[in-house]
DNA sequence: AATCGACTTG
């Protein structure tokens, strides 16, 4: 007879028998530690049988580490945050190792106050402290006070190593600012530590993530290029890069050298990189392809993931049907993100009002943090049907239900490195005048052009409500371009925008022209990919 | 005896 596997002899004997008194902490470890999910389930229970345990000596400081370890994983705030208490009652709060480890586990249940009071009460902080506590910032996205306590602890003579630069490269990616990113390399070229740094994968990953997500798809290449080692992650990222940038044929190539040339075995976030750059570049029958590849080939099986790429490439190119059909045969329920794309498809192809709705419906009863872009969407196909009650019935639902609207901002970044940003009709720059002054002037020098303003799209703007008729003219990314030229933006000085939605159809129609009429180069990175406009033409191929 | 890890579709 076989051997029953190890995880089952785990879990069926252990509780029954328990371990030698000094031996918890190093199975607790050892649990903790396993890449195994069930076992690191273990090491609680663990933590459970020695506190109930009489011969067992008391937690102490080498057992705490591993058990919150194990609680962050789960992120199971309620037993960690018990464990907090009884890492008072066991007086180990002061514990440096400790302190350390309860703020990586509140960071990883997304409390970052009070991840921030355990370390500002650290009284001996270590590099570890710093290190923490600078990625709970980035990973809950206060990224402006990542680098401040970076600067902090640069100040308190801490040498960063390869956690702190992922850490930092990581906040400048998501503040989007190419200038901060450069900055943090450059720190790193000049470290006494550099060779070590720049030969780390993850430092490199994070470097090829910032430059392409900061508008660089050059610069990704450089890093990509240089690096001594790439794993599996390099890849996916320069897949993801190449894709968002448009560069779709180049990005699938990758795909094929990493495949055929380095003979790497592709993971499930390799085909969700390809799938991506399918659907940028609109190739259904590429994107089928690879999807059937990713099964009968390499045997992964899809994950919601995989399904919601592939019910977007279809519904994005028009294939509602097959799209539906899709969603009718997947295995597992379809989440907010797949009525959302799905009734995005309706929306742009005017695909009716029954099935609109029915998807919006779907898409509300499933709960999540992006129900405002569905209420948005909504509004959208009843303002195409010229239903304008309903507008405003959606718009009295959004208030009483108390749905957050995402505020749409846009931002732009200059030479010398400062970043502006504008929401719809802000009047908080300090040459908002200016900037409203020569808005006009654009679009007068773009209606002799023929441009004429198509508000049929955006009944709302950027989560606010706007009356019909209303000019479109404070959408946030147009004062970013309108303050974008004034700055002196011309051949080889392009304007860098970032947005946190998706650009509109009239505000890509004017930012095509805009481009030509003042022979500027705007790039702009929206929720999910970046545009190109250069010549009156946008690289997504007006596709997005 | 130890604490920090990522790339994801809309």
């Amino acid at each position: 007879m076989p051997p029953p596997p190890p995880t089952a002899r785990a879990t069926s004997h252990l509780p029954s028998l328990p371990p030698p008194p000094a031996s918890y902490n190093s199975l607790i470890r050892t649990y903790a530690r396993s890449s195994v999910p069930s076992l690191k389930l273990e090491a609680l229970r663990l933590y459970h049988s020695l506190l109930l345990d009489p011969s067992a000596p008391p937690p102490n400081r080498y057992t705490f580490p591993f058990v919150l370890k194990s609680c962050a994983f789960f992120s199971f705030f309620s037993e960690g945050s018990q464990l907090h208490s009884h890492v008072v009652k066991f007086g180990l709060a002061c514990d440096t190792y400790v302190a350390n480890s309860l703020v990586h586990f509140y960071s990883s249940c997304g409390k970052l106050a009070c991840a921030r009071k355990v370390f500002d009460k650290i009284s001996e902080k270590s590099r570890v402290s710093w290190n923490v506590i600078i990625d709970a910032c980035v990973t809950n996205g206060d990224y402006q006070e990542a680098l401040a306590l970076f600067r902090e602890m640069q100040v308190e003579k801490f040498v960063p190593d390869i956690y702190t630069f992922q850490s930092v490269i990581g906040a400048c990616t998501g503040i989007g600012s190419l200038s901060l990113g450069m900055w943090a390399h450059k720190l790193m070229l000049r470290s006494t530590d550099r060779e070590l740094l720049l030969s780390d994968a993850l430092v490199n990953n994070s470097l090829i993530d910032l430059y392409s997500k900061c508008g660089s798809i050059a610069l990704a290449r450089k890093v990509f290029d240089e690096m001594p080692v790439r794993d599996i992650a390099s890849w996916n990222i320069m897949i993801l890069g190449l894709a968002m940038h448009g560069l779709v044929d180049e990005s699938i190539d990758y795909f094929t050298r990493m495949t055929s040339i380095e003979k790497l075995r592709p993971n499930a976030i390799t085909f969700i990189a390809v799938l991506s750059a399918c659907n940028h570049g609109g190739l259904v029958s590429e994107g089928k392809k690879y999807f059937d590849s990713m099964v009968n080939h390499y045997r992964i099986e899809p994950r919601i993931e995989h399904y919601g790429c592939i019910i977007d490439i279809l519904a994005r190119a028009g294939f509602i049907e097959e799209a539906l059909e899709t969603v009718s045969k997947m295995p597992c329920k379809p989440d907010a993100v797949i009525w959302r794309s799905l009734l995005d498809a309706c929306c742009k192809k005017n695909a009716g009002l029954e099935l609109s709705e029915l998807l919006a419906r779907q898409a509300l009863e499933v709960k999540d943090d992006a129900t405002s872009g569905v209420y948005v969407m909504l509004s959208r196909v009843y303002a195409s049907a010229n239903r304008w009650n309903d507008v405003a019935l959606v718009r009295r639902l959004m208030s009483e239900d108390g749905v957050k609207k995402e505020p749409g901002f846009s931002s732009i970044e200059l030479d010398d490195g400062t970043m502006h940003q504008f929401v719809a009709g802000d009047t908080c720059h300090p040459r908002s005048e200016e900037i409203y002054d020569n808005l006009q002037t654009i679009e007068k020098r773009l209606e002799l052009q023929g441009y004429r303003p198509d508000s049929s799209q955006a009944p709302m703007i950027e989560g606010v409500a706007v009356v019909k008729g209303d000019s479109l003219r404070l959408h946030s990314e147009r004062l970013a371009i309108s303050f974008g030229l004034l700055t002196g933006a011309g051949p080889g000085r392009p304007i860098r925008i970032l947005k946190n939605l998706r650009v509109c159809k009239d505000c890509h129609t004017m930012t095509k022209l805009v481009s030509q009429v003042y022979q500027a180069e705007i790039i702009v990175r929206d929720r999910i990919r970046f545009h190109h406009f250069r010549d009156g033409k946008c690289s997504c191929m007006d596709y997005w």
